[in-house]
DNA sequence: ATGGTCGCACAGCGA
């Protein structure tokens, strides 16, 4: 089973870039995060065409996440449960006895801003809507931008970048927490000293420079460990004509027994 | 080259 996460600026700008993706990778399940897409416009039908099902939940000109998937997505939940947020960044559904919950954490914009203590905030109410799916449904599967490079092993420059916004210890704090309701994170499960980045700037020639941070992650519960095979980040994405700035991360896992 | 880009929506913000 093949499962990824790619955020991907935009899914109107991206879509072609999306079906050609699906299709070469014959990936079972893709999360998106910054669709950018109200619900009305987004592109079912073009998904339908190639064998997918879309779980969306989007706004107009920011945010937006949605789950694509081969299989039938069961007990979906969009947005928290009192739907009081605003801001389009969480969907969940489940495949099988799978549970996937895509996000997109916010960005936080600078350390000490009102963006930033947002996204704090939002860290502490996904710990606690974690901790009940866990209950229900101890595989899971967390995946997305999490705005937040786990450690320096994560960063290009980490003299450089510091305690800034997506690496400040108040952001891996509250990561280190998600990690601690026994979620981990897979990519460094498998690669433990891989220096590999998920996003590069637009600005700055950052993928020719491959000057990068490792945001986009795949958190998976200790249950899954047994199931997995590999994990990747597709750079070849990321080196398309007018790519997102983000590269999809994905994960292959093996059947249940 | 010590700067530099996108996307949305149409000015300037967010990333």
């Amino acid at each position: 089973m093949k499962i990824a996460s790619w955020n991907v600026n935009s899914l109107k700008v991206r879509l072609p870039q999306v079906l050609d993706w699906l299709q070469a990778e014959e990936a079972d399940v893709l999360c998106l995060q910054e669709t950018k897409l109200t619900d009305e416009r987004f592109p079912v039908l073009a998904l339908q065409e190639i064998g997918y099902q879309s779980l969306y939940h989007g706004q107009s000109t920011y945010n937006g996440v949605a789950i694509l998937s081969r299989l039938p997505l069961q007990d979906p939940r969009c947005d928290w449960p009192d739907s009081s947020d605003g801001q389009a960044r969480i969907c969940a559904a489940s495949i099988g006895n799978l549970r996937i919950i895509d996000v997109y954490v916010p960005n936080g914009q600078a350390v000490d801003s009102d963006k930033y203590h947002y996204k704090l905030a939002w860290l502490a109410r996904l710990e606690g809507l974690l901790r009940e799916e866990l209950q229900q449904s101890p595989n899971l599967l967390l995946l997305g931008d999490f705005n937040i490079a786990p450690t320096d092993l994560d960063v290009h420059d980490p003299a450089a970048w510091g305690e800034d916004i997506l690496c400040s210890p108040a952001e891996r704090a509250a990561l280190q927490r998600l990690f601690d309701l026994g979620l981990i994170d897979l990519f460094r499960h498998q690669h433990p000293k891989t220096r590999a980045w998920s996003w590069w700037d637009y600005r700055a020639a950052g993928f020719r420079r491959d000057i990068g941070l490792r945001i986009d992650l795949l958190l998976g519960s200790k249950t899954l460990l047994p199931r997995l095979q590999e994990v990747h980040i597709d750079r070849a994405a990321r080196a398309a004509e007018r790519p997102s700035d983000h590269a999809p991360v994905c994960l292959t896992l093996k059947e249940s027994a």
